[in-house]
RNA sequence: GGCCCGUUCGUCUAGGGGUUAGGACAUCAGAUUUUCAUUCUGGUAACAGGGGUUCGAUUCCCCUACGGGCUACCA
């Protein structure tokens, strides 16, 4: 069976794409580019209750953003469109009668009420897990318990119906995972799970098999969420006689808290102050917020390599990896078992680590646009230099301008308490003497001016730990910050000038003894 | 509760019948720097427990504990 790699990314579109979401998307597209293999989107939008306006989109923008490129899908189209299930409702029915006609499925006409009380009967009864099964269906309103022509004569009166698949009483189910191994069920543990809805659309369980086989998935990739229902499908392939091509199984482990237990959620974002959605978005019915990693500054090679190695590594002590590096690396060998808590400083880390490989003249520019947009002047200084100055200060992409700021904006009024542990009159008349040497400078470089201020520092015998401190205060308004000498320089000789005066006559020189 | 999956430093993980159990993040200390940051050097820190199998188990098997997932006409 030598067939062209083909995987698909299967979301509903029932909110923003959780960034667990994202993972399973980037090792369907990692494991499907490995191999030369297409990469298919899905949209899973059989529950038209849980329908939201502008998942679909989010999910697209999302997948973009980290740079997963889809070669069938929703947006694109492709051999197999369409790509949303609400548009393929009328594909899934024959298959629905198919395993009807074959005795493996059948109709049930309960109502909720008779379910609820089934289930109170059950459980009164002290069985220890109710459910519709090979045992109780035999107690319910479906076409294996009445007689036919009332089955018929419901079906033409139009009376709501599900269609349920009959599953064997007792069978071992086999099914082999690519990163668990043989996993063994029995068939009595598994209900009759509901095919098709009163409705008339699929539940997840046909839909995902239907279309897996019909768009020729070799590779099913998902979260550890669907194992339980994973020995269903494999019933399902066979029940519809597609053993032979059924595709492949790879059960990822979860994205956990980052305290302990359980899936990674929005709480958890909230509670942490970081972000657990790749971008923003705002719920159109509740108009909650959340937060996404775009917006919050990181950058989506950061992320890719972040959630690559959560839960995949590549056996050697390589940490980054463009999506290039990560493609030729991956494979479902190397990913682990157990689920992978959720580390945000971890993802930090990667985003200083891509921050700083981003080339000057390209975040001069993003700081150029920051400021315009924050609606700060700024003159004509060098803004490369400025942002080499800065680089290696800020973790997040988005914080650039407020690490430059002080170039832009002169200190107004001075810390207190900053002014209390770095000023003293002595400093003070080091500053003023620095400050016409200053003047008299006529090349304004890093190095001049460290030799004059040195000059200066020393001939009233003062250290220049001393008055370095205040003199960065005087100038920055704050007390620790990128090299003073080359600020000056950026600064340039009249803005310094004007600020050690602004300083020397507003800082209280009178130092609490 | 039942079924399924899992368990190596605080976190992500490498490793694998005999290792000083390795790396990264975080953390701590030292060095450099005019400060903070960066950088460099070094340190603290892990095989859940109990039984087997074995000359030897962290590694293989079983049990227990703990954690997680599923248990809908949701995906």
């Amino acid at each position: 069976m030598n067939r062209e790699v083909r995987v698909r990314f299967a979301p509903s579109p029932t909110g923003p794409l959780h960034i667990g979401g994202v993972r399973t998307a980037l090792y369907n597209y990692l494991f499907a580019k490995k191999h030369g293999g297409k990469m298919l989107l899905r949209i899973e939008d059989t529950d038209q209750k849980r329908f939201v306006p502008g998942a679909e989109e989010y999910i697209s923008e999302a997948l973009e953003w980290i740079g997963i490129k889809i070669d069938e899908g929703t947006q694109i189209g492709g051999p197999h469109a369409p790509y949303r299930q609400s548009e393929r409702k009328h594909i899934y029915r024959q298959y629905a009668e198919k395993l009807i006609a074959d005795g493996n499925a059948y109709y049930a006409f309960d109502t909720d009420q008779e379910l609820e009380e089934m289930r109170k009967r059950l459980e009164a009864a002290k069985v220890v897990a109710p459910s519709y099964n090979s045992i109780t269906r035999m107690q319910m309103k479906n076409s294996l318990t009445l007689p036919d022509d009332e089955v018929k004569r419901k079906l033409a009166a139009g009376e709501p119906y599900v269609i349920r698949l009959k599953v064997p009483r007792k069978e071992e189910i086999r099914l082999h995972d690519l990163v668990r191994g043989w996993v063994m069920v029995h068939s009595s543990s598994i209900d009759d799970k509901v095919l098709m809805k009163s409705d008339g659309m699929p539940t997840y369980h046909l839909a995902n098999v239907v279309d897996d086989h019909l768009m020729q998935i070799t590779h099913v990739i998902r979260g550890e969420e669907w194992l339980p229902s994973a020995p269903l499908h494999v019933l399902l392939y066979k029940f519809l006689g597609w053993e032979e091509s059924m595709p492949q199984f790879a059960h990822l482990p979860l994205l956990l808290k980052p305290d302990g237990n359980g899936k990674l959620s929005k709480r958890d974002a909230d509670a942490g102050g970081f972000p657990v959605f790749p971008l923003d978005w705002k719920d159109p019915q509740t108009g909650e917020i959340y937060m996404g990693f775009r917006e919050q500054g990181y950058l989506p090679e950061a992320i890719t390599n972040f959630l690559a190695l959560l839960g995949w590594n590549p056996g050697t002590e390589q940490e980054l990896f463009t999506m290039d590096e990560l493609i030729e690396n991956f494979s479902i060998e190397r990913i682990s078992k157990a689920g992978a808590k959720f580390d945000i400083n971890k993802a930090k880390w990667f985003n200083q680590q891509y921050l700083r490989k981003i080339p000057d003249t390209e975040l001069a520019q993003t700081l150029k646009k920051q400021l315009e947009e924050k609606k700060i002047p700024h003159s004509s200084y060098n803004m490369e230099k400025i942002v080499s100055l800065i680089k290696e200060r800020i973790v997040f992409h988005s914080d650039v301008w407020k690490e430059a700021l002080f170039f832009f904006i002169a200190p107004q009024q001075f810390d207190p308490e900053s002014v209390r542990t770095k000023w003293s009159s002595e400093a003070a008349n080091i500053i003023a003497e620095f400050k016409k040497a200053l003047n008299n400078l006529t090349d304004i470089k890093a190095e001049n001016i460290k030799t004059i201020l040195h000059q200066t520092a020393e001939s009233s015998g003062l250290k220049i730990g001393k008055v370095l401190p205040a003199l960065r205060l005087a100038i920055t308004g704050a007390i620790a910050g990128p090299d003073l000498m080359a600020i000056i320089e950026i600064l340039g000789k009249d803005e310094t000038i004007a600020r050690i005066n602004y300083a020397l006559q507003n800082i209280n020189h009178k130092i609490p003894t």
